[in-house]
RNA sequence: GAUUCCGUAGCUCAGCCGGUAGAGCACUUGACUUUUAAUCAAGGGGCCCUGGGUUCGAAUCCCAGCGGAAUCACCA
């Protein structure tokens, strides 16, 4: 094993510290009474709970001066500046705590425990006079050191050697939390998205449920799967493109509301937007359609942009996204017309073929009436979507699990949400009609045998359930990931996962 | 998958009209009891991504590979 200079200075200040009888991984619990943050937000002057507080953290910067150090902790709040003073922690003739473990032995990014009172420095920083102090465990690493200086001019935070290298901030996605700090607010974000939807939903009184990852049938979306293989049933299996199927037998068990946070898996490209393993948040409400749906869909994400950044309106780049409902609604084939100057509604497929051409919008022989229509909007109206907008009423041909529009023919009940030119949900109001379900799988498997890779398979047990009988229920799916990278101003997806795919390491 | 760019110290980067390496921070030693990118003095640290080629000589030029980024295509 290799060891850098600095990794061996480490290695040997752990070991001089297990020779002065101390435990650089101390197995007993350090309770800790406030965190950084806190006293910044609550300190005044006199306060007796500031004269006694006890924090943890990483030693993050140490400035030595003689026999008086300052020194920054940070916890999981934040950063908070710490004073030791010699004499303090070493009250009595023994000065090694402090001439040898702290001024030499500690290194940045060990964790230490603090107790002392809060004081304001005569430069006016909040800072914690440190009474007794303690190694909580020892770092062997050197984490980059990422400092800041306030520019006189511009008042802003200038940053120096920040750690900015995205294969080295992706794959050792550790260093890159603890370093930084805006990092980690990002996925505080994500989290707080998933918890306000869940206690919205649960408020409701939905409930929160699992279906299989694991499926004998790739069901409920158009997309390619990994295939594994049980080796018990001596069968192939596949992880989930999908849960939809599976949530409305859960419809037709009975459930009013059902709803799932998880993960889908879909054997693709990978890019700023697609990760092979993304999260979705699906829900099927029984006895609702698709319009209700849109007005839930405004209540929640307005709740969501508020939790995440305490108002309607996002920024997103240069442009401000204001999530308070209600959303534009157009239909498909008025939006196509409103943004290429054609009415599509009447056509047939090889009339469609011969718009594509003339907007110039290359096409394969594969694709059916529905690919086609799909192809001219993504090409032409997606981008100008700026603004939260509801597409409805798609042709039924895209669409085989939502039911036939209850009063114009050749279109579904179905609605997608776009936001800053990207699809964010996807709704409808659920088939629940047996024959017509299964006459709709029977056209996906045409469109296979044509050549169609992304027709959906057939689930012989999905259309059981249904002869059992389905309430009239509506379904929505978002893309958590993409919502995420809405709500925090990201345009790569791998900004807003923990550990995005990646090619094994090289060892070396 | 295609095109372009990148890979040098723990981090951020310079060096690239070929002569075996530099800066700042970090690290080591010393000074300093209210500093804050602390300061001052001294010092250590590099298979210059990997392999091959051209050359007396390659971090530098050429080829291939590996890894990454951006754009495009497919998909959420």
């Amino acid at each position: 094993m290799h060891l850098s200079e600095q990794e061996i200075i480490r290695r040997d200040n752990l070991d001089k510290i297990r020779d002065l009888g101390i435990d650089p991984y101390p197995a007993e619990l350090f309770e800790v009474t406030t965190h950084a943050r806190t006293i910044k937000e609550n300190f005044t002057e006199g306060d007796p709970v500031m004269q006694d507080v006890v924090l943890a953290g990483r030693l993050m910067m140490n400035r030595v001066m003689g026999k008086a150090s300052f020194g920054e902790l940070q916890d999981t709040t934040g950063r908070i500046q710490i004073y030791v003073s010699r004499d303090e922690i070493c009250p009595g003739e023994d000065k090694t705590l402090y001439n040898d473990v702290y001024k030499k032995l500690l290194d940045i990014g060990d964790y230490i425990g603090v107790r002392g009172f809060v004081f304001l420095t005569k430069t006016g920083e909040l800072t914690v006079h440190v009474k007794e102090l303690r190694l909580l465990s020892k770092s062997l690493r050197p984490l980059p050191v990422v400092k800041t200086r306030k520019n006189e001019a511009t008042g802003e935070d200038e940053v120096y050697d920040a750690f900015t290298d995205p294969e080295q901030r992706y794959r050792q996605r550790y260093v890159d939390l603890i370093v930084n700090p805006q990092v980690r607010q990002i996925f505080l974000k994500r989290s707080r998205i998933i918890t306000t939807m869940r206690a919205f939903f649960d408020a409701q009184g939905w409930l929160e449920v699992e279906t299989p990852i694991l499926q004998p049938v790739h069901g409920g979306a158009a997309a390619r799967p990994f295939k594994t293989h049980h080796n018990t049933l001596d069968m192939p299996l596949y992880l989930r493109i999908a849960n939809e199927l599976y949530l409305k037998r859960l419809i037709v068990g009975g459930y009013d509301g059902v709803y799932e946070f998880g993960k889908m898996f879909r054997n693709e490209g990978m890019d700023r937007t697609h990760n092979p393993e993304f999260t979705s948040m699906e829900i099927y409400v029984a006895y609702k359609d698709y319009h209700w749906m849109m007005e839930m869909v405004e209540t929640c994400l307005e709740q969501v942009a508020v939790a995440v950044n305490g108002n309607t309106v996002v920024q997103v780049g240069d442009k401000a996204i204001n999530f308070a409902g209600p959303y534009r609604r157009i239909s498909m084939y008025e939006a196509i017309e409103e943004y290429t100057g054609i009415d599509i509604s009447e056509m047939d497929e090889a009339q469609l073929r011969e718009v594509c051409k003339q907007l110039h919008i290359p096409v394969e022989a594969s694709m059916g009436k529905g690919k086609l229509i799909d192809e001219i909007f993504g090409e032409k109206v997606e981008d100008h979507l700026i603004q939260p907008t509801y597409i409805t009423d798609y042709p039924i041909e895209m669409t085989p699990l939502a039911k036939k529009h209850r009063s114009k023919d050749g279109l579904v009940e179905r609605f997608e949400l776009f936001v800053n030119g990207k699809e964010i949900a996807n709704a409808y109001t659920e088939l629940n009609d047996p024959i017509d379900q299964r006459a709709r799988f029977e056209e996906q498997l045409q469109l296979a045998a044509r050549g169609d890779e992304e027709a959906m398979a057939l689930d012989e047990d999905f259309l059981r359930a249904l002869e059992f009988g389905m309430p009239p229920t509506s379904g929505l799916g978002i893309g958590i990931d993409r919502l995420t990278m809405l709500m925090t101003d990201q345009h790569s997806i791998q900004e807003v996962l923990f550990f995005p795919q990646m090619r094994p390491e090289k060892q070396g």
